[in-house]
DNA sequence: GTCTATAGATGGATAGAC
DNA sequence: GTCTATCCATCTATAGAC
């Protein structure tokens, strides 16, 4: 049983992602909710408004998703794929959620931006601290952390675009596969291993 | 000397690029184009004309930039180096465009985006087949081109969207540093390898 | 090829009744 | 908490003079 203002933030994500922020009124979003669009300015005190609370509300819990996932970690190889897999899941669950964020962050004022992008700094740099510890410990090849962290967090946030529901892989396996290749990216070519066979 | 279509057609692409396209009006393209909003319907018949000629010249010169590259090239390793480089430079050097291109095809008509998307089918196209030929003959890991295509294609196109021109890191070196990282994830370790010696 | 003028629709937002 | 009614700004696009 969602209360309006669920329903207007459900709506308004629907809309966002299918015709963008600045192309969606908020006629649209009153019509879809049910309701007139002056009952909107009840819940939310402008369009911006509705805006940041999906975008809060996203890095909020992509941010809490990570740190669950890394409860008890110790390896840097251990961490990385956990943190891999987390970001890759949550881009997948919540499809909608996540390229808004990645494309109305210009919908947003200047104070709401700098807390919007504070949190993805922040969650970025938990990336970067994993990389680097990986490369002064020699497990991960020697190669530019902050660069690297971009490849892999965007090639990780764009699976968002791609992903179909319906279509051949499931969201597991494209963890999965991700997840081997960028391992293998990240790790020396093992010609120092004790192991000569396959 | 650019003629007054050309002058839209820039002002359009920074505009659309800072604001987004539904959040520019037809009178700030004309405000910075230094005209009458009504000259602009000379030369384009509509808002979303501009829109798709900017983004069918940048998949024009995307996919002619890919195919200068690769000419001449003959094993799978030498093409997806080309490739990515080739796909990495365009992104920084034409950034404005491509991330247009990549967050504004709602925009489009029905009709106008069929022949955008397809042109981007083709050009990942590509990159599958260069894929696929090194995984078949051995080059590369056995793994699911496809999904690779797509990790490959989209960290190296969100470059556009954190490089920045007084940054620490030239576009060459970004180039540099993501075709190394790509390479090491694509191949496999190296045990069979007659070295023995870093 | 660019102008002035304007049509006609829709945008976000507010006032005040219930 | 939702409604009706409305304000005013802005939007895309067109007509017709120069």
């Amino acid at each position: 049983m969602p209360n309006m203002k669920d329903t207007i933030k459900t709506v308004a994500i629907d809309l966002f992602y299918k015709k963008s922020y600045f192309a969606s009124g908020i006629s649209d979003i009153a019509r879809l909710a049910g309701i007139q669009k002056s009952s909107i300015y009840y819940h939310y005190s402008n369009k911006e408004d509705i805006l940041f609370d999906i975008l809060n509300t996203t890095m909020l819990d992509l941010n809490s998703s990570l740190n669950q996932r890394l409860e008890g970690l110790k390896t840097a190889e251990e961490k990385i794929q956990a943190a891999i897999e987390s970001h890759i899941l949550f881009h997948i669950e919540r499809q909608k959620e996540v390229i808004i964020a990645d494309s109305e962050l210009r919908g947003l004022s200047i104070e709401n931006y700098k807390t919007i992008t504070k949190m993805r700094d922040d969650y970025e740099g938990k990336f970067q601290k994993i990389l680097k510890k990986g490369i002064d410990d020699g497990s991960f090849i020697k190669t530019d952390y902050k660069i690297i962290s971009y490849g892999i967090l965007t090639m990780c946030t764009a699976v968002c675009l791609w992903f179909d529901q319906k279509g051949r892989l499931s969201k597991d396996e494209i963890a999965r596969i991700y997840k081997g290749f960028l391992i293998n990216g990240l790790k020396k070519s093992h010609r120092s291993n004790s192991r000569h066979q396959e």
